[in-house]
DNA sequence: CCAAGTAACCTAACGCTGTTCGGTTATTTG
DNA sequence: CAAATAACCGAACAGCGTTAGGTTACTTGG
């Protein structure tokens, strides 16, 4: 075949083939020429679109971080800002959860990462943290949001709760069953939102009644 | 040749060139050819040790986990137990970076990965914490501890800092040149723990106060 | 309106990967 | 002392990301 008369391609259809796929059979699983083959295409054609798998697996991070929400700092309010943005960020996470790597592998220059970045980073400023502690702020929060959907969607255990039973007394295993693995990973990430939280305020408050100190930036 | 007088190979042997080309090149560019040539054998020589690549990625990330102090909850002390632990983990990750997609994907069935993670909700339970909270507990901290590491050391944003300059005012790009980067990493890491931990404390207290209501286990 | 250029597909191939097979020989076991 | 096992080898398999070069449709400049 030619060139087609009406294009077989184009960079949404194939991006969302590939979250398809990756949704599907999971990211390790994805390859240029199985996309293909689900797009009734050789796999060179995919070249035409993008230069690279690295470049695609980019763009389908990108789409998925649309969808997370950095809109509750108004008003000053960095506590719900951060909590809002940290649950959106979660859940985002967890409706794709084999793109995890590619999304914890960091925004690189993916323009809605950054621009994500930049507005938790601009609201923690506007309600009063000096920029260091916004900086560090946001990073503390993306540690807790990434490190809980790692350890939640990567199967971080064995799924034969057997191996633990007698050996490691302490791993109540109750805990492990698959049925309430979901819930535990939900409670364990709300628990330290909340206690991260809850502990930031004596430190904004400390910060704050220093201002002018040179503690800032 | 066919086998040798003295084994050319074992499974430390293995490991260690392992571990060694890791941190040199990073874990893409681990091969079990390369890994061979290292050893000056053929890459079929190693599945005469190792059945697959991943047990053997496996075994490694079982070294790095030995290094893991857990040894601080002794004498009750739940605070100080969490924080050393949290921080030798970091610590360990932070010596291997290269690693911590493996070690990050779960204990798995990992011998020394199971056993740390037992001794801290074993030490969590003797402090006095409710089963159901060490089992979410141990689960943020390490939220924590992965989420930190794997910001700092995937290296999160694009080395060129011009990229952010002017379209993120916000990402105030001072704070990501790369010398001052691992300061910031070690100062969120600290402040995020710190929080964190401190928040728990006023959980601590409404659990205990109320313990035997029915909210154990 | 036609020529040149570009875009979008193709087939074929490159060098790489993890892994398996069958062969050879040294050591261990019964 | 025979049989089994362990530890190496060379060669090969299927699959990977990617590139080169070919063919045809659409778009654009003169």
């Amino acid at each position: 075949m030619a060139r087609p008369k009406t294009p077989m391609l184009s960079k949404p259809a194939i991006r969302g083939a590939a979250l398809t796929l990756i949704d599907r059979d999971g990211l390790e699983q994805l390859s240029m020429r199985k996309l293909a083959q689900e797009l009734a295409v050789q796999a060179a054609s995919l070249y035409s679109h993008y230069r690279t798998k690295e470049e695609l697996l980019s763009e389908v991070a990108e789409v998925v971080t649309t969808h997370i929400d950095v809109s509750g700092f108004e008003g000053g309010d960095w506590r719900g800002g951060l909590a809002g943005w940290a649950r959106s960020y979660r859940t985002a996470l967890a409706e794709h959860p084999n793109l995890l790597p590619v999304i914890a592998a960091g925004p690189g220059r993916r323009e809605e990462a950054l621009r994500r970045a930049d507005a938790v980073h601009g609201g923690l400023v506007s309600a009063g943290w000096p920029p260091r502690y916004a900086t560090m702020i946001g990073a503390s929060t993306k540690y807790l949001v990434v490190g809980a959907a790692t350890n939640s969607f990567a199967r971080g255990f064995d799924d034969d709760v057997r191996v633990y039973q007698d050996r490691y007394p302490n791993l109540s295993q109750a805990h492990r069953l698959p049925e309430v693995a979901a819930e535990i990973d939900e409670e364990s990430f709300e628990l330290a939102l909340t206690a991260f939280l809850d502990g930031l305020v004596p430190v904004y408050d400390r910060v704050r009644s220093s201002a002018g100190d040179g503690a800032g930036h």
